[in-house]
DNA sequence: ATGACGCCCCTG
DNA sequence: AGGGGCGTCATC
């Protein structure tokens, strides 16, 4: 029988396909090396070895892979191991899964980049013939060669230097070369000095540093939980080990980079979505060759190689940006977690609001639970008060107490961060005489309407979910009436009445519709500095740049997510408030929160006041407990979309058989549905959904491992695009 | 996913 | 007859 190779390819067919090696196979073993090979009609694919084997009797001919691309494997160990955990766990192809993981250039074949930072010297013909060269830019380069070499950097900051030095190294007369990788330590800055918790935080993480161990850093706002994460980094390089940060897609900012390299006395390689593809694939491959020590990345970083793991940080480990919503659905802070116990290192899960999911595992034992109580430094709690607002004239959404305070707050020279979660003008454009409200075309159905938002003063009307937009029509559509109302406001309208009432004083607005990329938010808030002045956002000023002048946030508009269908609704608008409160009283003055709402009695609001993000999460475990949702239950969602509803609902009606008929689907799994969903993603299609739940992880897994080959078979599933979430996060 | 094939219906 | 459109099928 004929050896072969197993090839997991970026298909979405949940199986392996054989190849007979390449003619000049070397016997090598090929497993975890990419490979390029002849696939369907559509030409060649990149594909990764997953085994070996012998060709299966009943196999026709067999292709032959065309090349292999690594010598040695590019997957291996630890990480391909996990990775194949991971593509089990998610249901998944294994070589969707290892696509995702790998950075585009890698996936696409390239080989792994150079890591290696050059210079430009001169040879020694270049040093003899210096002094006899006529004037000009490569003459002047040459001088400066002659007192030492010049990095890339360096070079690209001279006038002409690139094409100087090509022209010299043309002629012999200076060369490239790679510098050896400088392990040359960088001065290291000391921190402030350790408080008795955090002290006890460090020492609690540095006695697990021989294993796996997922430790809890459950701190306020404020309590300097990033000194505990350096302190325990500094040890890991001490060591000789690597350490993986995992923060959220705010979280990566300038400022946090800064503090990490100014400390930790290393390169710190940072992977986000801003790099360039060739970026990415080069801080990947410094980790697999161990060159990058540090490594402080959003979502995508925890599949980087880590040769030499030391220790696992997940920076608000409750964000929501660590689950990645299509393709692969994978959750980062789970998958850090599974890697972690792979490579017998410690996993820190630091939050001021923890998830509920973190808060049970620690409260069941599986985590250790670090507490840091107190404030660093002198900064004091913020003061929090609840402005009801029943039956007050609002001026765009704000009352006059609320206005009164931010006249005071400006007056005592302090800034004002006014936080809506909502952008645009206003949520709704109403018609006062029929009730018409304008609705998006493409998104909205005879079910389910999809307002469109008013922007541009109350001159466009844009869809959040689709994007289309059109003018404000000048009478109303179906009647023809003149009297179409803006209604609720938006970050743009309160931008507005703002202006109208503190016409002298400076007002930024930041949202995803001012403010498109990350970097730009943070060069408009470094301009705005620390005068006072008022800030005006949704959910992006929630965390990130520090504002050391602010004395007052006030947040508006919160009644909505009190009585959201979604049950994690809650667990969001907490952790939300919290965490935007947390953003006053960083400053030398205290802060003060208002809290401007309808229902100033709502035991949430009452529950956080009272006692904090953990009296809200012990009020609300139970209540998850009850109605059996998770950490107390695990839930998957068979997602489906169609031209047509019924194509959807007849698609998963049939993996509702399929499910209901598996032989682990006793009374331990729940499936509900089809439900229609609410949202349309795309422009013309419609969506509905299975939820399935069970108390039992294993039972669920083992329902699905048994029904998806049934549902993969169905005839159905040709005529839908559809998708598995394992743990969804959105229920809708 | 993705390309090929076949069947349908429209224009000509 | 010619060809775009889409449902169906296979991909080692």
């Amino acid at each position: 029988m004929r050896p072969v190779w197993r090839i997991a390819l970026p298909v979405p067919l949940p199986k392996l396909f054989d190849y007979l090696p390449p003619a000049d196979d070397t016997g090598e073993d090929p497993v975890g090396c990419r490979v390029r090979v002849p696939f369907g009609r559509s030409g060649d694919r990149i594909g990764v070895v997953a085994a070996t084997g012998l060709a299966d009797p009943a196999a026709g001919e067999l292709k032959a892979v065309v090349a292999r691309l690594d010598e040695a494997p590019l997957l291996h160990g630890e990480l391909l191991d996990s990775l194949r955990w991971l593509a089990r766990y998610t249901h998944a192809p294994l070589g969707e899964v290892l696509a995702t993981a790998l950075p585009g250039p890698l996936r696409h074949g390239e080989p792994l980049p150079d890591t290696r930072d050059w210079c430009w010297r001169l040879t020694e013909a270049g040093a003899t013939a210096l002094a006899g060269m006529r004037g000009g830019r490569p003459r002047e380069l040459a001088g400066r060669l002659a007192a030492g070499p010049l990095g890339e950097e360096a070079l690209a900051q001279i006038e002409g230097g690139r094409a100087a030095a090509r022209s010299l190294e043309k002629r012999g007369l200076a060369e490239r070369v790679a510098l050896p990788p400088s392990r040359e330590p960088i001065a290291a800055a000391t921190g402030p000095m350790l408080n008795d918790e955090q002290r006890a935080a460090v020492d609690t993480v540095l006695a697990a540093r021989d294993g796996f161990a997922a430790l809890l850093l459950d701190g306020v706002t404020g309590s300097g939980k990033t000194e505990v994460y350096l302190h325990a980094i500094a040890d890991c390089l001490a060591r000789g080990r690597q350490a993986l940060v995992l923060v959220p897609e705010i979280g990566l900012t300038p400022q946090t980079l800064a503090r990490f390299r100014a400390r930790l006395g290393v390169p710190v390689h940072a992977l986000h979505s801003g790099l360039a593809d060739g970026e990415r694939a080069r801080v990947w491959a410094a980790a697999a060759r161990g060159e990058a020590r540090v490594v402080v990345g959003t979502r995508s970083a925890v599949f980087l190689p880590l040769p030499e793991p030391g220790l696992i940080v997940v920076d608000e480990e409750h964000d929501g940006s660590f689950k990645q919503l299509d393709g692969i659905r994978y959750h980062a802070r789970d998958f850090a977690l599974v890697r972690g116990k792979a490579l017998a290192v410690p996993v820190v899960l630091g939050s001021a609001t923890p998830s509920l999911e973190s808060l049970r595992n620690a409260g069941a034992g599986r985590y250790a639970h670090l507490r840091l109580n107190r404030r660093a430094g002198d900064a004091k709690p913020p003061q929090v008060r609840v402005i009801d607002v029943r039956k007050r004239p609002l001026e765009a959404g704000l009352s006059p107490e609320l206005l009164d305070a931010i006249g005071r707050a400006l007056a005592d020279r302090g800034q004002v961060l006014v936080f809506k979660n909502r952008r645009g003008y206003a949520p709704v454009l109403l018609c006062h005489d029929c009730g018409w409200s304008a609705q998006c075309p493409r998104c909205s159905t005879e079910l389910h309407g999809t307002p469109m938002t008013v922007h541009a003063g109350g001159r466009r009307l844009q869809c959040h979910h689709c994007g289309a937009r059109q003018r404000v029509p000048d009478a109303c559509p179906d009647c023809g009436s003149l009297a179409l109302q803006p209604q609720g406001a938006g970050t743009e309208r309160i931008e507005d009445a703002l202006k109208a009432r503190f016409p002298d004083t400076r007002i930024l607005r930041i949202d995803r519709g001012s403010t498109q990329r990350r970097d730009a938010m943070e060069r408009l808030l470094a301009e705005f500095g620390d005068e006072p002045g008022i800030l005006v956002g949704t959910q992006m000023l929630a965390k990130g740049h520090d504002l050391a002048g602010l004395t007052l946030v006030a947040v508006v508009g919160i009644d909505e997510g009190l009585f959201s269908a979604d049950f994690r609704a809650p667990e969001k608008l907490a952790q939300l408030l919290i965490q935007v409160a947390g953003r006053a009283g960083r400053a030398l003055k205290p802060g003060e929160v208002l809290l401007q709402t309808h229902h100033p009695g709502h035991p949430l609001l009452a529950t956080l006041l009272a006692g904090g993000y953990h009296a809200f999460a012990d009020a609300e475990l139970p209540l998850r407990e009850a109605a059996g949702f998770p950490p107390f239950a695990h839930m998957a969602m068979l997602r489906a979309e169609a031209r047509q509803v019924e194509m959807a609902e007849a698609f998963l009606r049939a993996a509702r058989d399929a499910l209901r008929a598996a032989p682990a689907a006793d009374a331990a799994i729940e499936v509900n549905g089809p439900l229609p969903a609410p949202m349309p993603r795309r422009a013309g299609y419609q969506r509905a959904q299975l939820l399935l739940g069970s108390p039992d992880r294993r039972a669920l897994h083992a329902a699905l491992d048994a029904a998806l080959p049934a549902i993969h078979a169905s005839p159905e599933s040709r005529r839908v695009r559809w998708s598995l979430d394992i743990d969804p996060v959105d229920l809708y």
